[in-house]
DNA sequence: GCTAAACCCTGTAGCCGCTACAGGGTCAAG
DNA sequence: CTTGACCCTGTAGCGGCTACAGGGTTTAGC
């Protein structure tokens, strides 16, 4: 049982890509680990537990720099809280507002799949697209 | 009134940035325009309707890809629109696939607000992205 | 001991769809 | 004739990676 780990190792352990993790590096999200003589980067077991941070943090939706703000706070279990509960509210707030435009967009798009026509000419989308009123507007059927 | 527009002009007509207008020529999607004596960019009335069937592509969450597939296929009415068609049908279980992710993330997101905890130590945020078994799974609860 | 594969390093460039300059030239109103 | 609004090109930045190129190192098998 090695008590340090290669990057590749890491990544396994941490669900995280290589180049991903030499990027969190280079904008210092981990710290930068120690070296072996030939410069190969060793991560401890807390790097694991970092990434996994990191990588919970993504699937939830947050930014980088929000991920780094809360990364602090667990350094500093006596802080208030309060700046992690706004982002969770902020955030939320944004999520919901993405998934209503997504709605509109879902709904509009509704309206333009089963397309009738065989052509161009009086293609749904095409139609809607063009904002031409033909088969929408003025009634007509395409064969 | 004027035959031609200046970019500015058109940006108006269409909605469209200066440079995003720019920017599209650049990718093949707005013909080059006709040029003064001295450089500036003339366009014409159709070029107000491609940019509005351009940015409308865009509002419905299509690609710009798509859209130049789209714009060739308004040139040529008597194609078959099944292109355009089969484009609707992916971009639409693209978009549904899109909104059950944010609506996973909005529900857990809705777990981890309402946070009771004045300190980082027991914050359901962190608790949950650092994986830690305190408030949640043990029970305990903070002041 | 030697070779080949698998790993690691740095640095740079690309993805998408813009947006924002910097550093110039041009045109119209007063 | 000046001022300000417009226009030009070219380049770089955003976020969050991902993919090389062109090297060096370690490890397993023979
Ligand atoms: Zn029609
Ligand atoms: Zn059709
Ligand atoms: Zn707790
Ligand atoms: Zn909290």
């Amino acid at each position: 049982m090695p008590t340090t780990l290669t990057i590749g190792k890491l990544g396994q352990a941490s669900g995280v890509n290589i180049e991903t993790i030499r990027y969190y590096e280079r904008n210092g999200l981990l710290p930068s680990p120690t070296r072996s003589s030939s410069g190969y980067r060793h991560y401890r077991e807390d790097d694991v537990k970092r990434l996994r941070f990191i990588r919970r943090g993504r699937e939830l939706g947050f930014g980088l720099e929000e991920i780094r703000s809360l990364l602090q706070l667990t350094d500093q279990p006596q802080q208030p809280c309060d700046t992690a509960d706004q982002l969770v509210q902020k955030h939320m707030a944004e999520v919901d507002a993405r998934i209503r435009d997504l709605q509109a967009i879902r709904a509009a798009l509704g309206q333009l799949a089963g397309c009738q026509s065989q052509t161009a000419e009086h293609c749904r989308l095409l139609e809607a697209l063009e904002e031409r009123d033909c088969c929408i507007k003025s009634g007509h059927v395409p064969d």
